[in-house]
RNA sequence: GGCGCCAUGGUCAAGCGGUUAAGACACCACCCUUUCACGGUGGUAUCACGGGUUCGAGUCCCGUUGGCGUCACCA
């Protein structure tokens, strides 16, 4: 049989990373074995959807590579794609009336004071079980209080006794007592379903075959697996992914800035680098692997059994260095392409389109996320104010004292270069003759050189190199400058 | 509080009765080097606790502890 799986997200803003995790994986368990991934849109809740909301669903999916083989935008066998449009068509009520019909769900007219009256509250959090008060209602008393309009719910009637087992393909057998579970509510006085009628009526209709969603929803399955069996339908594969947290182990928050695919785009991170990551959050293909892989290896080698059950914490320190790793892999110019903008930002009063490719080329292997060359680049517009303990440096033993002596005794080499002829390799063979004439190592004749030029200990290239994209004019500015800082 | 789930370094994790308990991030040291980064080499650090079962337990069972989830006319 074909397998089929979906992605049924609700329109309610930014797609969370344990979304994007859950659509990858149900893209994956498809895919890998040739099935159909479809989206489902899940907007039963009018109240909190947001304005375009589902434009976000669309943009992440295609950005993230994950296309859907059915879905509102497309169409496909199973429409409509939308619940709200299923809802116009009355398949939610159908279904419900027919449960009622076998006594598998009854009307429920509650009040919101009696449902209040029900509940309880401990370690301050709210605790509803409803206590089956309209079950008992008489066939006469429905059929008035449906006829003068009283509102209304559709409850299931879950069994007072016995237990139900479910299987979970990540979890094993998973077993409730049937008297734990509450007489959820099917429909809603609004006549629309609730995710949970909507998810199982609609999973079923469109042939899902595996239900991937977060283990959040371990609780609620057992009254799903009474809901299929109460249709006589085929019980799905249920696959529950473990939580993804914040390094509290708490549910991920904006604060860490890994709250959004969209914040971590636009932060930098690079689509299939943080599609790789979360990938790994809870899964791994096997008992060797590269790390940083792609979509088609993932789709080749996915294997869900080895999905993890423990919740797995997002640690963005990682992602960094995976996301300069996915930078390093990118060919220059494919590079230049998404630095340009950074370092042209960065640097205005460079107009040689030479020199920034040569600072697109130093700052490739020294970046996390694009937005770190600025930092790193700076130093091209104007020298920071440094301290004049930068020029001790205790491994090629340089001090103030040397550092004077050498920008003032190189001033005069720099100046008889021809403009033509200022360029690194030029000025690294001047400079190292004079080295050698003088008996001082490269690294220490270099030091005060940099920091003269950047007023950094650390810079992404040579000081030469400096020299060349500064131009003679500035950089002998900016020597004089040391050696006035230093007299 | 009831119910359910989970438990290997700081983090992601491999392991599926016998291993010197992989690997990656982070951290530290050294090498390379025109500084830093990259790259290379090495290092510190883990089986929550207590009982069983077994010749032998990170691996199986029970309990304890801890964490998480859930108990809505939200999904």
């Amino acid at each position: 049989m074909k397998i089929r799986t979906r992605f049924a997200p609700s329109p309610t803003g930014r797609m969370h990373i344990g979304n994007l995790r859950t659509a990858l994986y149900a893209y994956l368990i498809a895919k890998h074995e040739g099935g159909d991934f479809l989206l489902r849109i899940e907007d039963t809740d009018t109240k909190r959807e947001l304005e375009g909301a589902v434009d976000i669903i669309y943009d992440s999916l295609k950005l993230a590579n994950l296309k859907h083989d059915e879905g509102p935008d497309i169409g496909g066998p199973c429409g409509p794609y939308v619940q709200s449009e299923r809802v116009g068509l009355g398949i939610y009520m159908k279904y419900a009336k027919q449960l009622v019909e076998e006594n598998k769900a009854y009307y429920c007219f509650c009040s919101d004071e009696r449902l209040d009256s029900l509940k309880q509250v401990i370690n301050g959090e709210e605790i509803h079980m409803y206590d089956k008060h309209c079950l008992n209602l008489s066939k006469d008393e429905i059929d008035k209080n449906l006829a003068s309009g009283m509102p209304y719910v559709i409850r299931q009637n879950v069994p007072t006794e016995g237990t139900t087992t479910f299987h979970d393909e990540i979890y094993g057998d998973i077993t409730v007592e049937n008297a734990t579970l509450d007489d959820m509510i099917l429909i809603k006085s609004d006549g629309y379903p609730t995710y949970n009628f909507a998810n199982v009526i609609d999973d079923h209709l469109m042939g899902i075959t595996h239900v991937v969603r977060g283990c959040e929803y371990l609780s609620s399955t057992p009254k799903y697996d009474l809901l299929y069996k109460a249709f006589g339908w085929e019980i799905p594969k249920y696959i529950h992914c473990p939580h993804i947290t914040d390094e509290t182990h708490k549910k991920l928050s904006k604060r860490s800035g890994h709250s959004s695919y969209q914040d971590l785009l636009e932060q930098g991170f690079l689509s299939d680098c943080v599609i790789n990551f979360v990938a790994l959050l809870g899964w791994t293909p096997g008992e060797q692997f590269d790390e940083i892989f792609d979509l088609d290896y993932m789709i080749k080698n996915f294997n869900y059994k080895r999905i993890s059950k423990s919740s797995a914490v997002f640690d963005i320190t990682k992602l960094k260095w995976m996301n300069s790793e996915y930078i390093k892999k990118l060919d220059i110019d494919t590079f230049y392409n998404m630095a340009e903008k950074y370092i042209v930002d960065a640097l205005p009063s460079i107009k040689n389109s030479n020199h920034i490719h040569k600072i697109a080329t130093m700052v490739q292997s020294r970046i996390e996320l694009f937005s770190d060359i600025n930092d790193l680049v700076d130093f091209f517009n104007k020298v920071p104010e440094y301290d004049i303990d930068l020029y001790n440096n205790k491994k090629s033993k340089c001090d103030p004292v040397i550092s004077k002596q050498i920008l003032s005794d190189i001033l005069p080499i720099l100046n008889n270069i021809d403009d033509s002829q200022f360029n690194n390799d030029e000025l690294f063979n001047l400079l190292s003759t004079y080295g050698k004439e003088n008996n001082i190592k490269t690294n220490l004749l270099m030091w005060p050189i940099r920091v003269a030029l950047s007023g950094k200990e650390s810079t992404p290239c040579g000081a030469t190199e400096i020299l060349e994209i500064l131009g003679k004019k500035e950089s002998i500015n900016r020597i004089e400058a040391g050696v006035a800082k230093l007299s």
